[in-house]
DNA sequence: GTAGAAGTTAAAGCTCACTTTAACTCAAGG
DNA sequence: CCTTGAGTTAAAGTGAGCTTTAACTTCTAC
């Protein structure tokens, strides 16, 4: 029995991450593995599909500390449901929406903009503060919020 | 005459960035200001819009190596002309376009993923190598690019 | 029972995109 | 002239997200 724990390089194996990563994402409280007798790290099937989200999270342009606040409801040392799951990416998909809108929100300015040279913060729709909460991911995140605020 | 001519701190306010971001962006080549007899920065009016593009560039995810690239067909020491920008203008309308239809196939996906739970990686679609490369802007982008190769 | 692969830790290193600091110089107004 | 605000440099610091290193232990297969 236990036969369907993995060891941290089984589960590197399945996720395409590198065991430092898995063990970088422990230490931010995004997976908290058994430890076996000898202290070696055992993971939950369930694991896999843990930081699956996590990288597709990732993909998206959330943090490790917003992935974390996400995860947080997800059971821990039980493989999730099939409705936690749903649960989580429901919430994923709206997020998806809002950011599909704003890109092409963004793509109908630069429609108006091409030919008109008018690549401006003052004069051109094409630089709205908006777009910043849409591009999270790029730049330093940690700034532009504060940014955010400037007219 | 010069009169049309910016300090950093014109500039700084004019753009809302950090004059050290300035400098920082000319130190990685991205814009070239002249000098005053004193050794000061002196910008063209045009290099309010210079930025403008690199701040938008960024928002989509691009990294200032890719900015300055992406820069370097326009002329430097005098302002670039409209048609100038509508060529950039238009790289950029493709590959705004690129990120939403990648954005759009994702959302497909997970919208046939919700309810049945699979987040997987090797058995769900929702986990597709092409979409890190639709990605750009999150984590650490020259890591990711490394890792595309994987299986 | 032993070789060697895989796992463990803490700490340091790395990239990107900046900011901060310190010690100065330059420019503009009264 | 002199103060004060703005600008200058080089170098160090910051934060996210990892990787690398070093020294060591545990597992697994023969």
């Amino acid at each position: 029995m236990a036969s369907h724990l993995l060891t941290i390089g089984a589960l590197a194996a399945r996720t395409g991450l590198a065991t430092s990563a898995i063990r970088y994402y422990e230490a931010q409280g995004l997976i908290a593995p058994i430890r076996n007798a000898g202290g070696q790290r055992r993971y939950l099937r369930g694991d896999i599909r843990r930081l699956s989200f996590v990288m597709i999270s990732q993909q998206l342009g959330y943090t490790l500390s917003e992935i974390r606040a996400a995860l947080a409801s997800l059971p821990q040392g039980r493989n999730p449901t099939k409705a936690d799951w749903t649960r989580l990416s429901k919430t994923f998909r709206g997020d998806l929406d809002a950011k599909i809108e704003q890109l092409t929100a963004l793509r109908d300015r630069l429609d108006g903009c091409i030919g008109c040279g008018c690549l401006s913060l003052e004069s051109c729709a094409l630089y709205n503060p908006d777009d910043r909460i849409a591009a999270r991911g790029a730049g330093p995140r940690y700034l532009m919020g504060d940014r955010a605020d400037q007219t």
